[in-house]
Parts: structure tokens; C-alpha cells; sequence
DNA sequence: CTTCTTGGTTTAGTAGCTATACCATAAATC
DNA sequence: GATTTATGGTATAGCTACTAAACCAAGAAG
């Protein structure tokens, strides 16, 4: 437990340091995080990004137009609807989004390369630990909240 | 990977939640970070714990001051040296810290209970990848220093 | 048409930092 | 032993990243 602490704590440090996109502009954790969800999910709206994040929709709001006075993302209306607010990347915002997918899995790589030594069960057998305290936090969370 | 991602958000939002310790306090995040960190490691100064937790003594500074507001911490010197400030628990402050590592025990107990349902090699094997997972994060940050 | 609900933004306030300036004490140098 | 330098700690200003609450507008329900 111990080295999933310090494993949690190193990654944190890590998600803290802030990304440089352009000459001007530098992506902050909170906004890096929100323009990939935007990326892997187009075509959510504002209320949506938040429950998918976890945060209120005050807070993506915010976000969101740091995001577009940075110029990646873009803000827009389906025509029906004059109320809802809908999320997309623009052409500089898919350009990052891209760039971080591919720069992700080649940190990952040395991981991938170190499963690869291990039988199939083994590696089979932390997938499952790993779903295990997945729902393990869940849980948790759940009890807590009730508590209060 | 994923599922690693997905444990520590909701391992972070558990850590979040403060905890009430009194009827006038509760005890924040950093704070019970800083006062377990404290029961831990008795008799060490305001520099060595900023070490010890990967931030500036300032914030030490900032939160043993709330923590001595509280009633959960004191700050004291050696007779000899009259620079240095070493941190110790109240009364109070050891109660909670007890408690606090009572209830992490208890939390945990089920993580045990489903780990000894497993051989030994796979349990060792889990251990390992942790170990890996946590020397390759300490590597990535290095190098993320390094590349600034 | 009026009321209620839903979606979004804005504002004020907070935790939890950092960086910087600053002060005091201890250590080192002359 | 006096002066300089280094070290330990604190205080302040400023920032990110939130939340909660007030607010506004558009749809839905009555």
C-alpha cells in the first residue's frame, strides 16, 4: 500500500506540470485534462464534461474559456437548441490532443516492454487486482459519503 | 494503464474529504497529511519535513501553523540549537493520529483478506510491478526536470 | 400563459501550494 | 573575536483549481 501511495503521489506530481503549446501559452493541469476529455468525447455538453470529470459545471465552465482564449477549443450550439452549450477542439486544439495521445504511449512503452516478460496469468492476475481496487475505492468513496 | 488512472482520481477524492476531529475543527487534506507525516517521523525540523513531503518549507511553515491553531501540533526547540524548530503531537494530535492509523488499518483489511486468497508468487509478483511502476515515475519526473 | 426545471455563466471565497523577500541564528572565514 | 556567509524559519503576495451560491435564459410541464 505504501508503494501505491508513493506511486499515486509521484503521479500527481507528474499530471501537476504544466505543458507549453505555443510561444505564448502554457496548458495548466486542470485545462490539459479537460481538452483530452474533449477530444476523446466530442459533442458532449457542459453539465456532461462535468459529471465525466467529477467537477461541477461552474468549474468546466471556467476552464472552458480559459481553453477557448487559448485558442483549442471552440464553444457552439446545435441548431435546435439555443440552451445547451456543446464542446469541440479547434484544428491547434487536435494538434495537441493528438501530440499528447502519442508522446502518452511512448512513456508507456517501457511499461508495455516489461509486461511482455511476464507469463500471461501473472499479467492477468494485476489487471484483475488493479479492477479489484478499483471498485475496492468505489466502494469506499460510497461508505464515506454516506457518512456524512 | 486506465485503470491505474481511474485509482488514483478516486483515490484522490477519497484524501479530500476532511476529516472532523472536534466539534470546532476539522482537520483538511494537507493537514492530515502533515500531522500523520509528524507521528511517523518524530524529531525532525521544518526543512526536513519539506523534504520529506516534496514541497517548500513555506508550506510546512503554513500549515504547522494551522495545525498549532488547532491544538494538534507544537513546535519546539532543542536546548542546544536556537535556529532549528522540530514538530511534535499534542496529546490531542497523537489521539487522532492513533485513529487515523486504526481506521487505514481497518479501511485496508479487505485488500489483505483478497490478497491472501492468491499464491505467493503472484503476490510477489504484484509487489515487483509496484516497485517497477514506482522507480519508472520516479525516472519519468527526472527526466521532466531535466527537459525544462 | 405561467410555473418549474434545466443548462450555463459569474462571482466570491477557499485550500494548497510556490516564489520571494525577509529575519534570526549558526557556521565559516579572516 | 569580528565580519561575512550559509542555513533555518516565517510572512506575504500571487497563482491554480476548485466549490457554492446567485443569477440568467431557454425549454418543458401544467
Amino acid at each position: 500500500m505504501e508503494l501505491f501511495i508513493g506511486a499515486v503521489s509521484k503521479y500527481n506530481a507528474l499530471e501537476k506540470i504544466p505543458v507549453k503549446v505555443s510561444s505564448e501559452h502554457d496548458l495548466y493541469h486542470s485545462e490539459r485534462h479537460m481538452l483530452d476529455k474533449i477530444g476523446d468525447h466530442p459533442a458532449l455538453n457542459v453539465t456532461d464534461f462535468a459529471k465525466a470529470l467529477g467537477v461541477t459545471k461552474g468549474a468546466v465552465s471556467q476552464v472552458v474559456k480559459k481553453l477557448e482564449g487559448k485558442g483549442v477549443v471552440r464553444r457552439y450550439k446545435s441548431g435546435t437548441n439555443e440552451k445547451e452549450v456543446f464542446l469541440e477542439l479547434t484544428e491547434t486544439g487536435r494538434g495537441i490532443y493528438l501530440d499528447h495521445k502519442k508522446t502518452n504511449d511512448k512513456t508507456l512503452e517501457p511499461l508495455l516492454d516489461e509486461l511482455k516478460k511476464y507469463p500471461d496469468d501473472k499479467v492477468q492476475f494485476l489487471i484483475a487486482m488493479f479492477k479489484w481496487i478499483d471498485g475496492f475505492l468505489n466502494q469506499s468513496g460510497k461508505r464515506m459519503k454516506e457518512h456524512l
